[in-house]
DNA sequence: ACCGAGCACTGAACCGGTTAAGTGATCTAC
DNA sequence: GTAGATCACTTAACCGGTTCAGTGCTCGGT
């Protein structure tokens, strides 16, 4: 079942070696041989067997990545299977291997870097789902192994990150609401134990007080469905309720949209709703769900590139930027309901939002309060 | 960065032979010397290099999943990440690992399981997403590695396959519907390339037949939102239109609701709505979305233990059956408009549909017209 | 007392590649 | 004409485990 290396050097009638320098083109063969070679090897049907290059090479020729969610939450996001596909395209053509493992049980993740640094089952780790104080930078960078984590954690890391800054997204969608004559715009965060749950909670209330609007409708959830609509009805039944909701994902939006019309309310003629991910099937609801484009998949393949640059050439990277996250807008957003349609006039503060159109925004992020 | 073999054995005063034969818990030595060899290897925080065991013992210690699929279709599929958290639990403790490839490109797939396969990457494959003359089944019978099914194909297989009987998801589904008094159901399906595309498809026909109505209301989609929005539009737009729909899968469902609903019709009121997935925001909508739940998680835990058991003892076993999927009831369906609001006199043929309540059929399929 | 069996363990080959060191042959330079 | 460099390739060690064929020891049976 295995044809080896040694199958094609009798083949060729050199040795071991002489194929194996062919097969990397590296020096030490004549041009001749090194073509003699290779159509032996492709006459025999050669492929080396991994387990060996990597035991004398010590490269695992594969990747890990871990992901610790509830399945029920993993199911509803775009995110992964995208991101996973993007990381794909570039390690396929690297040879390289994606090992998945999908933790669980409580301690399933930590246990899973574990065996799989130390069995040297993969040369790098591709870290998402940061969280604020994350142990896992700790536990890897006592590995050695390179990493790349998706957006720089809040703590000390040493690790290359790929950022996405979904700050820009929020802030477009909430000054896109700003301009439609909105005031009371809530937010239906995430879990603030993530990063990303917090960046989006923050860019929200950021640009809230950049414009002189009070920050205080905000419910945090766990991204889940179920908690969405929890956060929608608690956030209308308010006092002062919301005529816009800014969701951090589109699952909990698209469940708030249901959740707003079985309340009475119409979307987007009593309330506006705009979510994060452009999930597929955002367009395709009636209206059409205004959201935050990211790119996941070529988020994947930026950090795919990252990661082979520091296997390949030492751990300690760059940061890389990509393109901000950009706000499409679609039919669930509208002015908000009431007397003056389009008040134009009454706009609070000062500093004009001016045009936040679908995106494209190439500022650097907007001017935040104190810090 | 690495403790080996060696070092555990000169630290317990023994050779790498002994060492191995401890650890392995085989014959061989005495259980005072295993204990000793155990304690130092804890102690030196020894964990085996998967390689050099692959290598010697030739195995992977590793098992393939390659998905081809577009990224979009898979980002909204709960399917795969539960699949996959199954297959994780069975896998981890087994200490295999789950090389997971996806394939966006044409022509990637064929590449990626010859990859995994010739390179001795992998032990085995988890086939999913059978088309109906899927080329891979010769492909990885060349291969000579263990494989399992998710269902039965349809052509020649020596694989073991692990079945989960949709089709009595559908027939409760379209039984529940008839029970309500429904007669025009029509069936939003997916793609007829795959087996359950397909047989969801036949579940409908059939369960339609078997009870006397005609089964003319199909549309075949590609399991996405936007097909699913232009097939329910189609189908309310005929002459004698449907009063409900069964969906091959929830996100056409909830994109149908949607699209049902912009059409000025309500959903129960004018058309009732069954999905298929059961995906986690389906009971977080309004109304909740009548589905058939199937267990993911657990049919990638079954799975994963079929192919171990096909590792290791063999690849020649028998095909597993899951629990039938099932249907639960939410709020998507209800009788149909119209002047007679329960309509069971004019049940149409014989054979008496009786209770198809929430599910746990464990009949055996229905009476099937012909064939 | 001695033979044979069985046990506990060692030594070394082996898996299939990579790679440093070594070997001849040819080429160059003075 | 010969030292020395260069090239093209071979040889063999090595990666870190597994495993089989010994080896020495103890113990039981007669």
């Amino acid at each position: 079942m295995g044809v080896t290396i040694a199958d094609v050097a009798r083949a060729a009638g050199v040795s071991k070696g002489a194929v194996s320098y062919a097969l990397n083109n590296r020096p030490g063969v004549s041009e001749a041989t090194r073509s003699r070679i290779l159509h032996h090897a492709h006459e025999l049907g050669f492929s080396p067997n991994v387990q060996a290059r990597s035991l004398s090479s010590s490269r695992a020729f594969a990747v890990g990545l871990v992901i610790a969610r509830d399945p029920g939450l993993l199911g509803s996001d775009p995110f992964f299977p995208a991101f996973i596909a993007g990381l794909e395209t570039v390690l396929a053509d690297e040879d390289v291997t994606l090992v998945l493992t999908v933790a669980t049980r409580p301690g399933a993740e930590e246990r899973a870097y574990r065996r799989l640094a130390d069995g040297g089952r993969v040369d790098g780790f591709v870290l998402s789902d940061l969280r604020c104080t994350d142990n896992r930078i700790a536990l890897l960078e006592e590995t050695g192994l390179p990493v790349v984590t998706l957006n720089r954690p809040d703590g000390p890391s040493s690790f290359p990150a790929v950022l996405v800054d979904d700050t820009a997204g929020v802030r477009d969608a909430v000054e896109h609401l700003i301009a439609l004559g909105h005031r009371r715009i809530g937010h239906v965060a995430g879990p603030q134990d993530l990063i990303h749950g917090r960046s989006r909670l923050r860019a929200w209330r950021d640009t809230m007080t950049a414009h002189g609007l009070e920050a205080d409708l905000v419910a945090v959830t766990d991204f889940g469905a179920g908690s969405g609509v929890a956060a929608t009805e608690e956030l209308l039944g308010r006092g002062d309720p919301p005529t816009a909701l800014v969701y951090a994902n589109d699952v909990m939006a698209i469940a708030g949209m249901s959740a707003i019309a079985a309340g009475g309310r119409s979307v987007p003629g009593d309330v506006s709703v705009v979510g994060y991910d452009d999930a597929p099937i955002a367009g395709h609801l009636t209206p059409g769900l205004t959201t935050v484009a990211t790119s996941p998949m070529r988020w994947g393949e930026l950090t795919a590139r990252v990661l082979m640059r520091a296997i390949e050439h030492g751990p300690r990277l760059p940061d890389v930027t990509m393109a901000p996250a950009s706000l499409v807008v679609r039919g669930s957003t509208a002015p908000p309901p009431g007397p003056t349609a389009h008040s134009r006039l009454t706009a609070p503060s000062s500093t004009a939002p001016s045009s936040s159109r679908s995106s494209s925004s190439s500022r650097s992020s907007s001017s935040t309060a104190r810090e």
